[in-house]
DNA sequence: TTGATTTATAGACGGTCGGTCTATAATAAT
DNA sequence: ATTATTATAGACCGACCGTCTATAAATCAA
């Protein structure tokens, strides 16, 4: 058995090994910013420096790479929101806050260009394939499903109330935080989320805040 | 003095008087659906039966006539909502519900398919011109200051807590209402915008929940 | 009344994009 | 050695987008 690779070597030497994960990557970093319809293959392929048929050769169309693209996303989202979950010594409370720290960095850093690569497919939504739908959904599902099991932990050590819906709360999280993340792009500040975590926060715990916010609404 | 209209004559007989406010209009609906930046203009021209040339005469550019369609849609919006919380004889905060019913109404009608359009270019914020970020923010910030002062009408009735800040919940409001029309595309649902408003009222009044809601969290 | 100006419609034009297509170049299988 | 498989290369076409110039009617100025 060879180890070599097969197929036509590029024309140009290339910086890394998996075309196809090069261009999924490219993709979501680019998606990201500037949404699924209005960016055209060419603009990610000249990002890669790959020609068109090698686009063609691992994705059936665009749509097909969109699909893949968010699939991509939301194992990557889903491990970032595990990460900061069970972030110890954290408490549960305090892994949500970490999570809205880092949400704030990475606008920040992005000069709040890049937000939430859910929330541009799901404006796009009216003029999307119906295929996107379903794991455009199941996204928010597993998102809603990680922070309510954070909850539901942070109320067995009784940082939140006995009587909260964590489900509901989790459900009621993600879509607010949709809206901050947009909002946040339209003022170019982080404020937005600020005050949308603060309210929330202030909603699961309204006698003691747990949590020091640099941020009051 | 001649009655008359000037300019060429149109050669299909039409059936509106004013081009530029049928632009506008047909535009409101079209870029509620669809966005800014998907949209051609050519699709716009067709809708109302218009050729290109009278687009340009009316609009220095596409950017132009965005911003046009966003000051004519802070206008209708604005509208909507100051009927809606001063519609006698409910009370202010049932004016608020009465802004939420219409809008799930309204994306019931149109099947989920038009949602926000301050959301819309909010979303296409990172690529749009810099003179759009000004109009965008003072479109939430007129719906903050008209919600806020309808907040603050129900606190002086006693309908919810003095120690609640009701332009910080005026805020959160928006906010999170951006995130419910979003997610409420992308399930094509309902459901997200009856979870987050019902609840923003729990928050409000968490003991005593003055109106009767169809949907529970 | 007649030529210049204003108002508004008409549509040509070049450029770009998305997706298909065929060609090419290397390895792997037999 | 021949064929199949993998993967890159890029020409090409139809559709569409935004700008630009041309045209037609009413008005104005003399």
């Amino acid at each position: 058995m060879n180890t070599a690779k097969r197929g036509r070597p590029p024309k140009q030497p290339r910086n890394f090994e998996d075309t196809k994960q090069a261009l999924l990557l490219a993709g979501m970093a680019i998606l990201t910013e500037r949404g699924f319809n209005t960016v055209g293959i060419d603009v990610i392929l000249k990002r890669v420096g790959v020609p068109k048929g090698s686009f063609y050769h691992y994705f059936k169309n665009k749509d097909d790479f969109g699909l893949q693209v968010i699939q991509y996303y939301d194992q990557y989202f889903c491990a970032k929101l595990r990460r900061c979950f069970n972030s110890e010594p954290d408490t549960p409370l305090m892994g949500l806050k970490r999570f809205v720290d880092e949400a704030v960095d990475g606008m920040q850093k992005y000069r709040f260009t890049r937000g939430c690569l859910i929330g541009n497919f799901g404006q796009e939504m009216p003029i999307l394939s119906e295929t996107f739908k379903q794991p455009l959904t199941d996204c928010l599902q597993h998102w809603t499903e990680l922070l309510a099991a954070n909850l539901k932990q942070a109320q067995s050590l009784g940082q939140i109330n006995n009587s909260i819906d964590c489900d509901a709360q989790a459900e009621f999280f993600w879509i607010g935080w949709e809206g901050a993340i947009l909002s946040a792009k339209v003022m170019q500040s982080a404020l937005p989320m600020h005050k949308f975590a603060n309210g929330f926060f202030a909603q699961l715990t309204p006698t003691n805040m747990p949590i020091n916010t640099p941020y009051k609404s």
